[in-house]
RNA sequence: GGGCGAGUGGCGGAAUGGUAGACGCGUUAGACUCAAAAUCUGGUAUCCGCAAGGAUGUGGGGGUUCAAGUCCCCCCUUGCCCACCA
């Protein structure tokens, strides 16, 4: 018998694979049906990959052998992201220049995903920095351009010091660099741009049908961040007495998505970099407001957003007038509003939104309602066709102060079962606190009473009272009133009791006693004051009272639009991609800056725009690149008048070499076009794709530009990534995230090198947890799965050593049933991406086998056989090499990789016998075993039967017996 | 503060509403061995019991159900994402 050596073995199958070409795929074969899987392009960050990275690889890797087994043309491309800052900084680390670093970590990188035996097609290897690469990047940077997609355009973007770069938004993250981790600031900086926003609808609106990993859609439509309002135009008033309020100092537009409370807007508010601020203040305000300014700019827009919510503003002396009801509004500065978002400009409506409440109670300014919440009173609803009446009433929630307690009443009569506050309807000529007292004394026959406060806000409740063959609506005013004691007071005469009782109960318990939503609403109000951010009906609004908030949104909109002073806008806090670059490390902006011609692109076919190759390739601060001091590069000619022009010096974001390299992968080698469109057609989109980052950037970037492809007929879909799967990472040892700089990563070379091979630790990784959970790694567990790849070696030299076998009916049945179930199962696991439950599942057929064999023989026999083929089958994706060689042995001329999948068989998918579990009122009592074709009537009966059954059934009679076929019976007594 | 997940043995983790803890690690006993390693076989949630068996048990508290880790409500803890976005 052959012992199990995994080093001898694996460099032997990795060989032969290469010289068979075994993963090589040829594009024009369609007689299979394709498929395309990979991770995501591997960046060269550093002397090589650890386990957390081989993790991810390994998914894809599974994906694309099992499909290749299972006859597909099927297609793991690899290739490297070599371009950006990662490697710029790893080169200056190492001090060597990025072409260097970059090709000599590559050989290490390489290295370790060729003996973790992952089935690429190695023969079409591609890296970003290629200038046969580049072009076509060079090229893409063309169309976009010729098509307005790309701009240059001056504005404050975020700087990295330490870096000496701009960044796009998505690579700031909570204020600091991707790459260093240091805090950034904001740069006023002339930059290109790709107008990635002219796509945020549509890639919006396609998220949801993606399948791909929740959570990464969620950020991406969180990210995209699309909000629907209107713009609203405020005309500056004259400081003066004139005869005409509005005259021309100017317009103020506001974003807002609920113009439904444009009658509640009390004042508005500016960011301190708005343009009109400096024409709004008078002789009196201008210091105050300059020094306010002065202070936000000297903050960074860090400490703003890191600084507690405490409201700061400023009075600017001017006013503004609400184009809906003609009232004026002090117009304030204050830094909780963003230059960046919407128009830099608010309404402010402090009575229905939480930012402007806190700053119009802080600085004592007007607070006006108009969304009163509504609550349609779910027992009984408001019916179609009754007539509507509405009432002024008040709600008086009364303290005992002596005890604390607060008096409730439970209703009897046609209210049944309801607890409330005191309550009843306002009187013709009734004050708000006259029918408050009225409706105490009546009540609770309680007289003098304090009124301690009045709610601000009032609130309706819809409810139908069906006698009357009335809907009513309530609009409530309400109060908290207090008395000293009860003394001798409270007593209800009978009349009154007749339809409620009076209960005094503990502050804790009013919110639970209480029981119409629209009471527990008024409580919660009553106890802390919030401002009323949800739907209700409009009040203080003109013709609009009354009205839903939603359908008055429309209406609002309608009438501004009408008026000329409003419109309907849509705004997304997803900005334009920032791609220049002040680095030297990328592919150079192919564009040439004529004095008379301006920015001009490079002809296409004059590209690739080469980077030269520098020895001091440092970036040198000052806004440029290095690449600014190749003057003999940087000085050309204009391509439209061929007189003396400057080459732009910026170069591109690595995002953009990494947006469309799956489509390179389609035809790597192609120097006529980026791709061929009609490989694409056959091949595209990726079928599977992974990765444990870049949830927002890289696929973000890469949507963009496949639906920018898809406009130009390039390619024939318009999403890139078919099913997108976000895998966890892999934490080291110590439960925090494997990085180089903690020293805490594990190097696969050194796990394979101490004897375990690739193949115990692929199955480790695919074993140690779900994809989408995090799991520390445990360098105990490659012993574990070393354990099990030798116990199916094992198994599989008694196979191949021993003679024919004669096997009898049952021994057939039960290893045949083990190995169909178990194909069954682990075909389904890795279509459903369960990669720990398919290990697991195979490792308990092993543990079977080994049952088994102690009582049947291992040898030649049509079942073992099944039994053991069917098994390396199923293992092979996971190992391929142990797989591939006992394939060989047992005789096999041909790969084990290439259209070798099992078959199963449904009568081979179940015992003759099968145990049925039985329960007496839900617990376990017995287990009984019967055939599998035992009616449900019998199996009943032997339930009834059986010994402990009856114990607990005692002398009582099954009231109910429940069967569930084939699992269990459940005996009620 | 908002949104979305998660909470199960000593550990990683299994469980279409139907036997909780599959599988693995660790551990423990036995076989083999002069011995050890490796390998093979058995045990391993907690408590009671010699055993058969019983009681308890999936963060806490309620509920729905013949039956709840799984569904519903409240609370606690924790992770991730977003965060003054109008």
């Amino acid at each position: 018998m052959k012992r199990y050596n995994p080093t001898e073995i694996e460099q032997k199958w990795q060989d032969v694979w290469e010289r068979n070409g075994t993963y090589k795929v040829d594009f024009s074969d369609h007689s299979k049906p394709k498929y395309y899987g990979m991770s995501m392009l591997p960046g060269i960050t550093g002397a090589g990959i650890h386990t957390g990275h081989g993790r991810t690889f390994q998914f894809s890797d599974i994906k694309v052998r099992a499909k290749r087994q299972q006859g597909y043309n099927a297609y793991n491309p690899i290739g490297w992201d070599s371009f950006g800052l990662p490697v710029e900084n790893y080169a200056i680390k190492i001090g060597k220049t990025p072409r260097v670093a970059h090709d000599e970590a590559k050989v290490n990188f390489k290295k370790q995903l060729k003996r973790l035996g992952y089935s690429y097609d190695w023969s079409k290897e591609i890296s970003t920095a290629d200038p046969s690469y580049y072009k076509w990047t060079q090229w893409i940077f063309n169309q976009l351009y010729k098509h307005d997609l790309a701009y240059q355009k001056q504005s404050p973007q975020w700087w990295c010091e330490t870096d000496q770069t701009v960044l796009a938004n998505e690579q700031v993250i909570d204020g600091k660099c991707w790459r260093c981790g240091n805090q950034v600031s904001k740069k006023n900086l002339k930059q290109w741009f790709f107008k990635i926003t002219e796509y945020a609808d549509e890639m919006l609106d396609a998220t949801d049908d993606l399948n791909w990993t929740e959570m990464v859609k969620t950020m991406q439509k969180n990210w995209i961040g699309r909000s629907v309002g209107a713009e609203v135009e405020f005309a500056v008033a004259n400081s003066g007495d004139g005869d005409s309020e509005i005259g021309n100092r100017g317009i103020i537009t506001v974003f807002t998505t609920r113009p439904d409370t444009l009658f509640g807007a009390t004042f508005i508010v500016l960011s301190p970099e708005h343009e009109l601020v400096k024409t709004l203040v008078n002789d009196e305000t201008r210091q105050s407001v300059e020094n306010y300014i002065a202070d936000a700019a000297r903050k960074s827009e860090i400490e703003r957003m890191n600084e507690s919510r405490e409201k700061t503003g400023v009075f600017t002396g001017s006013y503004a007038i609400n184009p809906v009801n003609g009232n004026k509004l002090p117009i304030w500065i204050a830094d909780y509003v963003l230059s960046g978002y919407g128009t830099g400009a608010i309404m402010a409506v402090p009575a229905h939104d939480e930012r402007d409440f806190a700053f119009a109670e802080k600085f004592n300014l007007p607070i006006t309602q108009v969304i009163m919440p509504c609550s349609i009173d779910p027992i009984n609803p408001p019916q179609a066709g009754f007539d509507e009446v509405v009432r002024e009433t008040v709600i008086v929630h009364l303290r005992d102060k002596s005890t604390g307690k607060f008096a409730l009443l439970d209703w009897h009569n046609s209210l049944d079962g309801i607890t409330t506050a005191i309550m009843g309807g306002i009187e013709d000529g009734q004050s708000v606190e006259d029918a408050a007292r009225a409706e105490i004394s009546e009540e609770a026959a309680i007289n003098n009473v304090t009124i301690v406060k009045q709610l601000r806000w009032i609130t309706a409740a819809q409810y139908c009272a069906s006698h009357k063959s009335q809907n009513r609506k309530a609009i409530s005013h309400v109060l908290l009133a207090e008395i000293d004691s009860l003394d001798g007071q409270g007593k209800i005469d009978s009349n009154e009791q007749n339809l409620h009782t009076l209960v005094w109960v503990d502050e804790a318990e009013v919110l639970n006693r209480l029981t119409p939503a629209h009471q527990k609403l008024v409580w919660e109000q009553l106890n802390h004051e919030t401002p009323i951010s949800s739907e209700g009906i409009l009040m203080n609004s003109g013709q609009f009272d009354g009205m839903e908030s939603s359908d008055a949104r429309e209406q609002i909109v309608d009438w501004l639009e009408q008026q000329a002073t409003g419109k309907s806008k849509t705004t997304y806090k997803m900005r334009d991609w920032l791609i220049s670059r002040q680095r030297y490390w990328g592919a150079p902006i192919p564009i040439i800056h004529c004095p008379e011609h301006g920015a001009v692109a490079v002809p296409d076919d004059q590209l690739p725009v080469i980077l030269p190759e520098l020895e001091d390739f440092k970036p040198r601060g000052g806004a440029t690149s290095a690449l600014a001091s190749a003057t003999d590069w940087v000085n050309t000619t204009c391509p439209t008048c061929g007189k003396p022009a400057l080459r732009e010096t910026d170069t591109l974001d690595g995002y953009a070499c990494s947006s469309w390299y799956f489509l390179r992968y389609l035809d790597p080698f192609n120097d006529n076009q980026a791709w061929d469109p009609e490989v694409e057609k056959h091949w595209g989109p990726v079928d599977f794709y992974n990765g444990a980052d870049h949830a927002v950037a890289h696929l973000l970037y890469s949507r963009f530009w496949m639906r920018f492809f898809y406009k130009l007929g390039l390619v024939s879909t318009p999403e890139p990534f078919g099913r997108m799967m976000y895998n966890a990472y892999i934490l080291a040892p110590d439960g925090t995230k494997m990085s180089k700089s903690k020293g805490n990563t594990i190097d696969p070379l050194e796990i394979m090198d101490s004897g375990y091979g690739a193949d115990s630790l692929r199955v480790y990784e695919m074993f140690i947890a779900p994809y989408d959970l995090e799991a520390p790694w445990d360098t105990r567990g490659v012993p574990g799965t070393y354990r099990f790849l030798n116990r199916v070696w094992t198994l599989a030299q008694e196979y191949i050593d021993a003679g024919e076998v004669n096997l009898t009916d049952t021994a057939v049945k039960e290893i045949l049933v083990t190995a169909h179930r178990t194909a069954k199962k682990v075909s389904a696991d890795i279509n459903d991406d369960k990669f720990n439950t398919a290990i697991s599942s195979m490792m308990e057929a092993v543990n079977n086998y080994y049952k088994l064999k102690v009582q049947y023989p291992v040898g030649k026999s049509p079942a073992w056989t099944y039994a053991v083929e069917s098994l390396l089958q199923i293992l092979s994706p996971f190992a391929p090499h142990i797989t591939e060689e006992l394939w060989s042995q047992m005789g096999h001329t041909d790969t084990i990789h290439v259209d070798h999948w099992p078959t199963w068989d449904n009568q081979y998918l179940q015992m003759d016998t099968i145990t049925i579990v039985v329960q007496v009122n839900g617990k376990l009592r017995a287990k009984l075993s019967v055939v599998s074709d035992a009616t449900e009537d019998d199996i009943k009966q032997l339930a009834l039967n059986d010994a402990n059954v009856q114990i607990f059934m005692g002398n009582k009679k099954p009231t109910k017996v429940i069967y569930v076929p084939g699992r269990l019976v459940n005996i009620v007594v």
